[in-house]
DNA sequence: TGGCTATAATAAGCTTGCTTATTATTAGCC
DNA sequence: GGCTAATAATAAGCAAGCTTATTATAGCCA
């Protein structure tokens, strides 16, 4: 513990992360621009597409982000005529939602940016690092999940 | 590239590190909220920590944000008596940014937590391999950065 | 059955990213 | 010296995170 007043910033983990993490996400963002849909509103209906008909509270789970958030990112999607809400009949309070059609021309277009991008930034790692990558990111999250502070909320 | 139609989500290399990203930005800020200060706004103190009195333009240039961006990260640090922008006598269009006296001690804690955090997220990687993961995330950080599209206008 | 408790969705407010556009000033060139 | 181009800062507007609070409805249990 002698001498670590002086850490080197460009090498700081946590920080690093969110520079990639950033990086990736305005990339996409910018070349997804024309298609009119952001990344995370890609992985909405990414999920969607492959179980339609979804409760909102259900899809937050599965997407790991917050009821409001995930609502307004409905509202935009839906404004632009990409899925609509429709009441559920057992029960009043739950909204499901549901593609429209033009979803599945742009999702592939989309599909295409997303493994595009992804093969530029991990150029130069062969598939065994990647899948290591892959591995000990999977396992931090699962470090952070497991935080007690993490835990939000809970009651 | 036959039946590459139903990948697996859950290892999208992207948005794994975004969620790790995510864990990180929001477990720092709730254990930061105490001290009134967000994760954001701690990197740009610990710039200015080490180098006083930079104008705007080369803080937002080694933060690596856009100027507007740090703009306004820069008007509630200043609001909350973190920091003071004064005028550049040579050139009237500057601004220099200077620390006030209580960033000192709040540093410290807040140093205590970005370490805590990064040692709980990183726990069960050993030397080598935490060595490894940050090369690696400078090399995509790299790669990313090398790609026409990233270089929005710059006209 | 009537009343608490839990759950679904949304509203409201804050932060931090980004873009694009404006304003003030400086620098550079003819 | 005077015009044009470049630069610093900010304004304005949008997206997507988060929290906390509200409203409507279901569910449970006494």
């Amino acid at each position: 513990m002698i001498a670590m007043q002086r850490e080197n910033l460009d090498r700081n983990f946590g920080f690093i992360l969110n520079d990639v993490s950033r990086l990736m996400r305005t990339n996409f963002d910018r070349r997804a621009k024309s298609i009119g849909l952001t990344r995370s509103q890609w992985w909405v209906l990414t999920h969607l597409y492959r179980r339609d008909g979804l409760v909102q509270a259900e899809l937050a789970e599965i997407l790991e982000i917050e009821r409001p958030t995930l609502g307004r990112l409905l509202d935009r999607l839906e404004a632009k005529g990409w899925l609509r809400r429709e009441p559920d009949p057992g029960d009043r309070r739950v909204k499901r939602v549901y593609l429209t059609d033009e979803v599945k021309p742009a999702m592939k277009s989309l599909r295409r940016i997303a493994a595009d991008l992804r093969q530029e930034a991990l150029e130069g790692l062969n598939e065994k690092e990647r899948e290591w990558l892959v591995d000990i990111l999977i396992h931090l999250k699962t470090n952070l999940l497991n935080l007690p502070v993490t835990n939000k909320s809970k009651t």
